[in-house]
DNA sequence: CGCGGCTTTGATGTTCATCAAGTAAAGTGG
DNA sequence: CCACTTTACTTGATGAACATCAAAGCCGCG
């Protein structure tokens, strides 16, 4: 009888553990292990089978898919709460796209199996993970067709607002990424984002230090995103 | 005790009334109603409450998003046996997106907390809503990753071949959509998907006649869409 | 027949990708 | 710690791809 179960002091308990017996909870909290990914580490890798449902206890990654010639598409950024591997879980039995590190990240994992049979036995659980999924999803689908409506300058500043507002909620953060990245991201190439960020900068709407962005002025940048 | 629940009989009984009870299926097919729309006929409208979980019998619609310039974005074509208000039913109160028919289509629809309900109480229901939702996205995403990827030739090839494939089964067939609706979808100008297709057309790989696409150079057309 | 919407074509200009070259920064081995 | 290599970043020049604007043909419908 292990009463010292550490998910229960564990900050995504509400979310993930939510609606299931102490039982069940005990269950999963002794087949479900933590591991720590340095920048750079794959998390999950497209292709390969899924064995474990993944969630983000903290640090940052990326979601991205090899196209067969070769290049990367950045599909979505990951932050804590979100669940990792929740898009293809459920419909594949390997994963449709890579996850890797883009900040020292821990997960929290736990056999696939023990989740796919808590669901089974457990609907208000199922109810939770279906309400994530549909969470992720949508924002996945949502951010995609905002980029696509954008032109260069407009999809820039739309990825310099975003990860000042949703990922670091401060004018001023350090970019997790290189150039080469955000042009996967918003599907340009790198010398044309360069090209916008020099613009910016001019412009003196923003300052660059190397890695490091700070917006000068938010609401010019603002109405650049939305198209000006 | 009804014994005469339709649904019994209906083709999708398969898929959506899977590992449930004979008791939940009738409470089911009592408070189901069957819709039947046009062509141009809204099924579900952006930002407006969601009530019912809805799945397509028979017919053809396109998904789609107005963003706040007033252009429209399609984002997916749901076919039979596809769950059209799938995306956001679990994670939001109002539709994110509008469906609207490009065919005579059938809906079946239940009220959408019937269906909460029953995933409450019934896991292995839940699970094969799960399944279901993750392969509609999983979908989604990876459609707007081979669009995103292509040029305009490739994208006019990658669509036509979209339609031959899998939604017709058939290399000629009568598009549904207009030109227009062909650009928004592929997230190009109506001009230069018409140039595209006439350029298809000069080189012999397609024949036009209005709206029936015929095509005759299968492996062509295949080549420009893995971009060539 | 005439009107409006859809389709098509052409001309023009803008936006963006590509190619090339150079600079800065960061890692590597002696 | 310094030369060396590699990787990231930056700028410029050029051409291709695409959007925009304009106009005309087509087709269905009242």
């Amino acid at each position: 009888m292990n009463q010292e179960c550490s998910c229960e002091n564990c900050e995504l308990k509400e979310l993930f553990f939510h609606n299931i017996s102490s039982n069940e909870m005990m269950s999963l909290c002794n087949s479900r292990i933590e591991r720590n990914y340095e920048k750079g580490d794959y998390i999950n890798e497209q292709n390969k089978p899924i064995e474990d449902f993944t969630y983000l206890k903290s640090g940052l990654v990326k979601l991205f898919v090899t196209n067969n010639t070769g290049k990367e598409q950045i599909l979505y950024f990951a932050k804590p709460f979100d669940f990792v591997s929740l898009l293809s879980v459920f419909s594949h039995s390997t994963y449709s796209y890579s996850v890797m590190c883009i900040e020292e990240s821990t997960t929290c994992n736990i056999p696939i199996k023990e989740v796919k049979r808590l669901i089974n036995e457990n609907g208000k659980f199922a109810m939770g993970i279906l309400e994530k999924m549909s969470t992720v999803s949508d924002n996945v689908i949502k951010e995609s067709l905002e980029i696509r409506r954008r032109n260069l300058r407009g999809r820039v500043a739309y990825v310099l607002l975003h990860f000042a507002d949703n990922i670091y909620k401060n004018p001023s953060f350090e970019l997790p990424i290189n150039r080469k990245e955000i042009a996967e991201y918003i599907g340009m190439t790198t010398e044309n984002v360069i090209r916008a960020l020099t613009e910016f900068r001019k412009d003196g709407i923003i300052k660059i230090f190397g890695k490091v962005i700070e917006i000068v002025q938010y609401d010019t940048l603002k109405q650049i995103s939305e198209h000006g």
